[in-house]
DNA sequence: GTCTATACATCGATAGAC
DNA sequence: GTCTATCGATGTATAGAC
């Protein structure tokens, strides 16, 4: 935790913070493996090697941006409002992720497509990635979504859009249309294996 | 076209063959992004700059791989068997399409993320992708399949296995084992809208 | 075609002075 | 914490001998 009243770790912070907006800046602009300490350096007016005294390597600064996306993804799912009807409320955590997704495409890469040559998040950041799946596992959960097997479905499905937008409309909404549609399917097919199980137990019970 | 006739273009195709099969044994070590061209001449017996006799960049070096992956890729899907229905034969070219996706990571990022800084396939190459998406458009049509949003969905869905199974479970079969599954959601869906539209016709004409 | 040799710019990272 | 200086590595490319 950072001791907010001790002014050194204060201006400590700050840095950091001024450091990592900067590198947002410079991943837009040169994509996430071209971001030069160089340029980051000369950005937040330091010398290259000074960089090391706030972050121990590139991956750390990768980590630190990782770890901050995942924090904006949770508190945007927690501020999400609430829905009586559990299905409406995981159309909305779908619409929100994938609204989030195509903000920003540095972003999406860094967080769910890690192609960062030797980069793995460490344990802190990967937690909260984590918190994130749990909401989504409990907002299906509350749509009577439990078996494994269809939880991976939901996420294959989402992913699926998530995917194709970055890849073919950045930006844009030729695939993020399908969303309400694909949500649609996914419960229509929930409840079709429902009723099947079901009536498999009616006929086992004859 | 190579002239297979001649001897000094014989020996000059095997060669680049050979340095194409070090650079792929290269990518699965270090990633696309790591290979060395100092590294990758030395496992072909040259120097550095040799390799220039027959790639005129890095980047050509990337071109010819993508070109190489998608001309399987074509091969495979002129191999498959003919089906009589035609929703198997689209069901065939999603499991072969998958298969070959999960068989290698690198060639997969290669061909489908594309996320080498600066990478863009020749139009030679490009061409080759094309012609494996309009077999899938040829399948797609003869299903039945031929509205745009239609299509986007049914690779929305393909894509999305693919990226999950290469994300959570690769060489795995977690994600895979989705596919007729969802291809049969996808069917549904095309019966339901169609039904629909039909019935929409139905009630104009009354 | 292949080599040696060399050049240039860039990169992440480190040593050590202050 | 910040600096200067430097290291070893990279990709790119060229000159010129053979």
């Amino acid at each position: 935790m950072i001791d907010n009243e001790n002014p050194r770790a204060r201006r400590r912070e700050a840095k950091r913070a001024q450091i990592l907006a900067a590198a947002w800046t410079l991943a837009h602009r040169d994509g996430l493996a071209g971001i030069s300490l160089r340029d980051l350096a000369n950005m937040v007016e330091l010398r290259q090697p000074s960089l090391y005294a706030y972050f121990d390597s590139k991956h750390a600064l990768y980590d630190a941006m990782f770890a901050k996306g995942n924090a904006e993804l949770v508190e945007r799912a927690k501020a999400l409002p609430e829905k009586h009807d559990p299905r409406d409320a995981v159309l909305d955590l779908a619409r929100m992720l994938l609204d989030f997704v195509n903000e920003d495409a540095v972003r999406y890469v860094l967080m769910f497509q890690r192609h960062i040559p030797g980069f793995e998040p460490s344990e802190a950041s990967y937690a909260i990635a984590v918190e994130f799946y749990e909401i989504g596992r409990q907002r299906l959960a509350a749509a009577g979504v439990t078996e494994q097997a269809d939880m991976d479905l939901f996420t294959t499905l989402i992913a699926g859009i998530a995917d194709q937008q970055m890849s073919n409309d950045p930006g844009g909404d030729r695939y993020l249309g399908l969303t309400d549609r694909i949500v649609a399917m996914f419960f229509a097919e929930i409840d079709k294996t429902h009723n099947e199980s079901t009536a498999t137990k009616r006929k086992a019970a004859r």
